[in-house]
RNA sequence: GCGGAAGUAGCUCAAUUGGUAGAGCGAUAGCCUUCCAAGCUAUAGGUUGCGGGUUCGAGACCCGUCUUCCGCUCCA
C-alpha cells in the first residue's frame, strides 16, 4: 500500500467515525477487536443498501422470494453442512520461525516419513495416538506427540513450539435456562443454511416452480484467525444471500447469468467498471463445481465483495441425509424427481458498505488564484444517501426559519431531511457535503415574496431557483429507486 | 498468536534534561453576514489507555496489561 492510498483509507475511516457512520464497538471500554457499530448515518446507508438489494432480487424477480431465518439453528445443521468437522483445527506456532502450522498435519507428515523409512510399526502407532488425541480433543497430547517424535519446524529446524491451540470458526453458546440440561448451539457462520433447511417449506407454501430463488439478509458470525482492515473482516457481519435452485445440468448457464447480473447491480450505483473485476476460483470448495468472486479495488488492493458459487446438490443432499427427509422436487416438464442444484450469490453487506464509502469519498481542492479552499464530499447515489435534503434558512431572523420549517415538515413525510440554521450558508453546505446529502434547499427573502427557493446540488455545487410547490416532485425524481432498478 | 510501531480534548498534534497539561480545528451559546469553509466574543471538553514501581515530583523513566495500526500464519 502506498503512502497516498494508505492516507486515503485512513481518512475514509476517520471520516466514517467523525460523521457518525461507523464506530468501534464498545469504544468507551477500549473497543472489542474486529467488531464495529453503525452510527446514525451508517445505519441509514446500510438500510438503503439492503433495500436496494432486496428490491433488485425479490421485487424485480417473480420467481425469487425472501425469508428471514433465525440465527440459532439445530446443531445437526452444522454437521450436515460440514462446518463442525471442517473448521476446528489444532494450531501450533514455532517460536523461532514465527510460522504457524496445523498440529495434525505436522504429525501426519512424520507418519509419512516413518512409512517411507520402512518403520511401519512406528507409523501405525503414531497414527493411532494421533487419532486418539484428535477424538478426545487432547491438545496437550498432540503437543507431547510432536515433542516425543522430535518433530522440528521445516523453516527454523527447531523444536521451540508454543502450546497447541484450537481454532474454532463457529461461536458456540448454550441454549436452555439451566446449566445442566443446556444444549450447545452455534451462532450461524453463514445465512445460506437457513435457506436450505427451509427449501421444502418455501417451495410448497409458495407453490414455487424450478427455477426459483430464496433470498435472505442477516447476521452471521465467524472467529477469524485475523480480522483486520476496518469493516472488511468482522467477527459479526451481515450477509445478503440468494440461493437459486435449478434443474441439474443447467447450473452452469445460470451461473453465467447470475455472474453478469450481479456485476451490473454493483455498477448501477456508480462504481467505475475499472474498479471491479472477476476472480475465478481455481481451488474449489468441497461443495462447488464453479466459483467466482466479484472483487472491488479497495485502497489496499482488490478484495472480494461478492461470491457467486455453483454449489451443486451438495447442501440439499446433505440435509436430506442427516434429516432423513426427502428433499426433492418433482419436475413436471421432464416427469422426474431430483435434488435441485444451487447457484449461490453471496454478498457481504459490510464490505459493500465499504466499497460505497470508498467510492463516494473525495477530498476536493476548490482553490482559486485568490483563495485556498477545499471540501470533503461523499458522492453517494441519491437513492442511497442517508439524508436526502437539508432545509436551510439563509438567516435565522425575519421569519425565514418559520418558512423553512414549513417546507421541512412537508418533505419529511417522504424522506429523511435535516434542518440547519447555524453558521454561514457556505459552512452549512459543506457540512451536508461531508455526509453526502445530495440536495440543499435554501430559503431567502425572495422565498417569502414569491414562494421559490434555491436548490443546490451536491456534486456540481450548482444552484437553481425552483417553486416550493415543485420541490417534492423534483427531489423524488432524483432519489427514486426506479433510477437504479431500471438499469438492471 | 508472533514481530514492529503507536496510544495526550470529538479530530490533528504540542508540552526543554523528570518541574503548573496547551494550541488549532470541531462543538455549544451569542454577535456579524442576502447563497459556498477557516471574522468576533464567551463556554464546555483531559485521573495523559489502564494498573503498579522509581522519585520531593512522572505525559515523559522501569515493569505489567489492554487496545489500535503494519507485516506473517488461516480463510467457505
Amino acid at each position: 500500500m502506498s503512502k497516498q492510498t494508505d492516507d486515503f483509507f485512513k481518512n475514509v475511516i476517520s471520516h466514517a467515525k467523525e460523521y457518525g457512520f461507523v464506530f468501534p464497538s464498545s469504544e468507551i471500554y477500549d473497543g472489542l477487536s474486529a467488531v464495529y457499530d453503525y452510527g446514525q448515518l451508517g445505519a441509514e446507508l446500510k438500510n438503503n443498501l439492503k433495500a436496494y438489494w432486496w428490491k433488485a432480487m425479490v421485487q424485480l424477480h417473480e420467481n425469487i422470494v425472501g425469508i428471514d431465518a433465525a440465527i440459532f439453528m439445530h446443531p445437526t445443521t452444522w454437521k450436515a453442512s460440514g462446518h463442525v468437522d471442517g473448521f476446528n483445527d489444532p494450531m501450533i506456532d514455532n517460536k523461532d520461525s514465527k510460522k504457524r502450522y496445523r498440529a495434525d498435519q505436522l504429525i501426519e507428515e512424520r507418519i509419512a516419513t516413518y512409512e517411507a523409512d520402512g518403520k511401519i510399526d512406528q507409523a501405525e502407532q503414531l497414527q493411532a495416538d494421533l487419532d486418539a488425541a484428535l477424538n478426545a480433543d487432547d491438545l496437550a497430547g498432540l503437543k507431547s506427540l510432536i515433542e516425543t517424535h522430535n518433530i522440528v519446524c521445516p523453516i527454523s529446524g527447531t523444536k521451540n513450539w508454543t502450546d497447541v491451540r484450537q481454532f474454532n470458526l463457529m461461536f458456540s453458546t448454550q441454549m436452555g435456562a439451566s446449566a445442566e440440561d443446556a444444549e450447545t448451539v452455534y451462532l450461524r457462520p453463514e445465512t445460506a443454511q437457513g435457506i436450505f433447511v427451509n427449501f421444502l417449506n418455501v417451495q410448497k407454501s409458495g407453490r414455487m416452480k424450478i427455477p426459483f430463488g430464496i433470498a435472505q439478509i442477516g447476521k452471521a458470525f465467524r472467529n477469524e484467525v485475523i480480522a483486520r482492515q476496518f469493516i472488511m473482516r468482522m467477527r459479526e457481519f451481515e450477509q445478503m444471500e440468494m440461493q437459486f435452485f435449478v434443474r441439474p445440468g443447467t447450473e452452469l448457464e445460470w451461473y453465467q447469468q447470475w455472474k453478469e447480473t450481479r456485476l451490473k447491480w454493483h455498477l448501477a450505483i456508480g462504481g467505475s467498471s475499472a474498479k471491479y473485476r472477476y476472480h475465478d476460483h481455481v481451488k474449489l470448495a468441497h461443495y462447488a463445481n464453479a466459483a467466482v468472486d466479484i472483487e472491488y479495488e479497495f485502497p489496499f488492493g482488490f478484495k472480494e465483495v461478492e461470491g457467486i458459487h455453483s454449489r451443486t446438490d451438495f447442501d440439499l443432499s446433505q440435509h436430506q441425509k442427516y434429516s432423513g427427509k426427502k428433499i426433492q422436487y418433482f419436475d413436471p416438464e421432464i416427469s422426474q424427481n431430483y435434488v435441485p442444484y444451487v447457484i449461490e450469490t453471496s454478498i457481504g453487506l459490510d464490505r459493500l458498505f465499504l466499497t460505497v464509502l470508498c467510492n463516494a469519498f473525495e477530498e476536493q481542492d476548490l482553490s482559486t488564484a485568490e483563495k485556498q479552499d477545499s471540501r470533503s464530499v461523499l458522492r453517494f447515489h441519491p437513492a442511497l444517501a442517508p439524508v436526502k435534503a437539508a432545509v436551510l434558512p439563509l438567516t435565522k431572523k425575519d421569519g425565514l426559519p418559520d418558512k423553512a420549517r414549513e417546507i421541512l415538515n412537508r418533505l419529511k413525510l417522504d424522506y429523511n431531511v435535516q434542518y440547519d440554521e447555524k453558521d454561514s450558508i457556505g459552512k452549512r453546505y459543506r457540512r451536508q457535503d461531508a455526509i453526502g446529502t445530495p440536495f440543499c434547499i435554501t430559503i431567502d427573502y425572495q422565498s417569502l415574496e414569491d414562494d421559490t427557493v434555491t436548490l443546490r446540488h451536491r456534486d456540481s455545487m450548482e444552484q437553481e431557483r425552483v417553486a416550493t410547490s415543485d420541490l417534492e416532485k423534483i427531489i423524488r425524481n432524483l432519489v427514486d429507486w426506479k433510477n437504479l432498478l431500471v438499469k438492471l
